[in-house]
RNA sequence: GGGCAUGUAGCUCAGUUGGAUAGAGCGUCAGAUUCCGGUUCUGAAAGUCGGGGGUUCGAGUCCCUCCAUGCUCGCCA
């Protein structure tokens, strides 16, 4: 593992300590170090965010696997450490001299005054701090990540199980523009295939003006009619033959069929449309059917790769190291013994589209596919055979990203009271009511005077917000339980609590409190903050510390793909900003601590307002 | 039967290359408030990290095994 990975606090003093750590222990041990490089195997020193606030903000626990080879204690050998590290001028210019703990600890503390000028320096960032991908040397930039993500289905709602996809889809696709990626958001929807045989076959001699006519039906109709054809396909065989005819139809182009397959396409989108709206989501729609001209070609290559065997009339690729029921070789089947291509071929081609140079592809190094964990199988399988038909160039990414089931209170896959699936819409539209509800309630209480428009606002903002974070801010391939009143609570781990961090400061400004943000009355940071912050305060020193995190974490989210990092992170830099707010006058400081924790107030603000917007959470001045 | 995932406090969940006494929120109990929005803050109780074995100076984390739960296993997507 290259040492660039670790993840301690503030990335660029991690990379310094790195360093200058090793440096110190090729000159305390300098026979050891040679063998160990001559090994391939460099003494580490094995650099960490240190475990505990009291500990300072780096710990060095490499003396400790030392001891053993080089048959001395672990605290001798941090002895050692310490006393090259003191002779370093420049880690003195950047620690306080460190201190070993417990059996061999060396623990490691920022000087104040480096702090503070990080923190000086950031307020003035508009990237706070986080680099683009391309000046962290990771590779070149201009290849695009592709993130295929939320995929619903044609003639079908979106429901729950879209939901996660999307949100998380989303979330990561913000931090990888963030890190400034070109990314291609991908929405490939299921439009394509058998399910459009019999829907066709259905609408022609139930509702012909369905194919003839926009806006004929409604999405609504259309899943009722899609229900019955359903039905219809697994009791009567001649409708089944009809439906298959149908889909060739389709298939080959037949103009009726194509028509008629367009409309029912466009109701869908609209449907669609009107939920990634309300999400604040971008999506490029190319669906299944795109890559229908392709298909054959990847049967040919893969036949060409002598890859393919013809079992019980279907070609297939059999997958090495998986094996299917009865221990058998499991076969993934590209094309059926009718003739027929299935989902499997569709994945191959849009894998091998999506790497291939332009202009014959997108050109991909870094593909991302978000979808439940039920599907690893699957994606594992098409991986497979996509690499062993040499479609993935070298040193690109391509990963299922999985997530878990959405479950209800019984720990069952959420359902309605009479036992259907949640639709997406109705999802929302109760979690913006209930949060209307209780934003009235309050008024009432506090008795405030609110127009209409801003409870409207706010229950929308807040509404939207708590359910994108609930998905959020647990680990991603666990299921998690949904729970309107857990994600609504105005106290915990929740958008709301993190909102009201937001708000207060919003207060502070609003009070008087000039945090150079652009508004009419305040210049230029620069301007309105001292060049040299004092902070004296612990509570102001721990917020310090956490805003100066914000790179570490957005680089772990891009390594891990979990946007549930970035979400504990904000809850514990809002924790942390309460501590100080309660604990600490801003606006009643004197003035020389004033300006310094009016510029602590700013960059909270400013880290949850871009944090919370690469989980595509949208932030309030009130609420 | 095979594969994959999950199992951590009463509940919901974190836990970053294996590191110091396993963390948070909710709930429970006990406190704080002339103050920038109390949607806040302080503190306490609460754990055999599913069981057992192993590797290691050190294991919630790695390996083996067993148990429980979920998903998945040739022509649906």
């Amino acid at each position: 593992m290259p040492s660039c990975l670790f993840s301690p606090p503030m990335l660029r003093f991690a990379q310094a300590l790195d360093t200058q750590l090793r440096a110190a222990m090729e000159r305390a041990f300098p026979e050891a170090a040679a063998e160990a490089i001559a090994a391939g195997r460099p003494l580490d020193p094995q650099l960490a965010q240190a475990s505990k606030p009291e500990f300072g903000d780096f710990q060095a626990n490499g003396a400790l696997a030392l001891a053993k080879p080089l048959q001395q204690s672990p605290r001798q050998i941090a002895a050692a450490l310490l006393a090259e590290l003191e002779a370093d001028v420049a880690f003195g210019a950047l620690c306080l001299p460190p201190q070993i703990a417990g059996p061999g600890f060396l623990n490691l503390t920022l000087r104040p005054e480096v702090l503070a000028a990080e923190l000086r320096r950031r307020l003035t960032d508009p990237r706070l701090g986080v680099p683009l991908a391309s000046e962290s040397g990771a590779g070149s930039a201009v290849a695009p990540v592709i993130v295929d993500f939320s995929s619903p289905n044609i003639a079908k709602e979106m429901h729950v199980g879209h939901l996660r996809s999307t949100i998380i889809g989303d979330s990561l696709a913000r931090v990888l523009e963030f890190r400034g990626h070109p990314v291609l958001r991908l929405n490939h929807v299921g439009d394509w295939g058998t399910q459009f045989g019999m829907l066709i076959t259905h609408l022609k001699q139930v509702a012909p003006e369905a194919l003839t006519r926009a806006d004929a039906v409604d999405l609504g109709d259309l899943v009722a009619f899609y229900r019955q054809a359903k039905q219809r396909f697994d009791e009567d065989e001649a409708f089944q033959a009809t439906s298959r005819e149908e889909v060739v139809k389709l298939q080959s182009g037949d103009s009726v069929s194509r028509r008629a397959w367009q409309l029912l396409c466009d109701q869908s989108r609209r449907e669609f449309e009107q939920i990634y709206g309300r999400l604040d989501i971008r999506l490029s729609e190319r669906g299944e059917s795109f890559y229908n001209p392709y298909l054959e070609a990847v049967v040919a290559d893969l036949e060409a790769a002598d890859l393919l065997v013809v079992d019980a009339g279907a070609k297939c690729v059999f997958l090495e190291g998986m094996q299917g029921k009865d221990g058998n070789p499991l076969p993934l089947i590209v094309q059926k013994s009718d003739g027929g291509f299935n989902y499997a071929t569709t994945d191959l081609a849009a894998i091998r589209y999506r790497f291939a140079a332009p202009p014959a592809g997108d050109g991909a190094r870094w593909v991302i596919y978000v979808t439940d964990a039920g599907q690893a199988n699957h994606f594992a399988g098409v991986f497979q055979v996509a690499r062993r038909a040499g479609w993935i160039p070298e040193g690109a990414r391509l990963e299922h990203v999985p997530f878990g089931l959405v479950q209800g209170d019984d720990g069952k896959k959420l359902k309605t009271r009479s036992g259907d699936t949640v639709r997406l819409k109705d999802l929302l539209d109760e979690a913006v009511e209930r949060c209307e509800a209780d934003l009235r309630r309050r008024l009432v209480e506090e008795e405030r005077q609110e127009d209409d428009d801003f409870v409207q606002q706010v229950a929308t903002t807040v509404g939207l917000a708590a359910v994108k974070y609930a998905d959020l801010s647990t680990n991603r391939i666990t299921n998690y339980q949904f729970s309107f009143d857990r994600m609504l609570a105005l106290q915990g781990n929740t958008a709301p609590y993190l909102l009201y961090a937001v708000v207060r400061i919003a207060g502070i400004a609003r009070k008087g409190g000039d945090l150079g943000d652009g508004a009419a009355t305040s210049a230029e940071p620069q301007a309105v903050f001292p060049d040299l912050l004092l902070f004296s305060e612990p509570q102001e020193w721990a917020l310090v510390r956490e805003l100066l995190k914000l790179d570490t974490v957005i680089a772990e989210v891009e390594q891990e793909l979990l946007p549930n990092r970035l979400c504990s992170y904000l809850f514990e830099l809002s924790q942390v900003f309460n501590r100080f707010y309660d604990q600490v006058p801003v606006l009643k400081a004197e003035p020389a601590a004033r300006a310094s924790r009016l510029a602590l107030c700013r960059l909270t603000a400013d880290t949850l307002k871009l944090g919370l917007g690469l989980l595509g959470i949208a932030t309030l001045e009130r609420m």
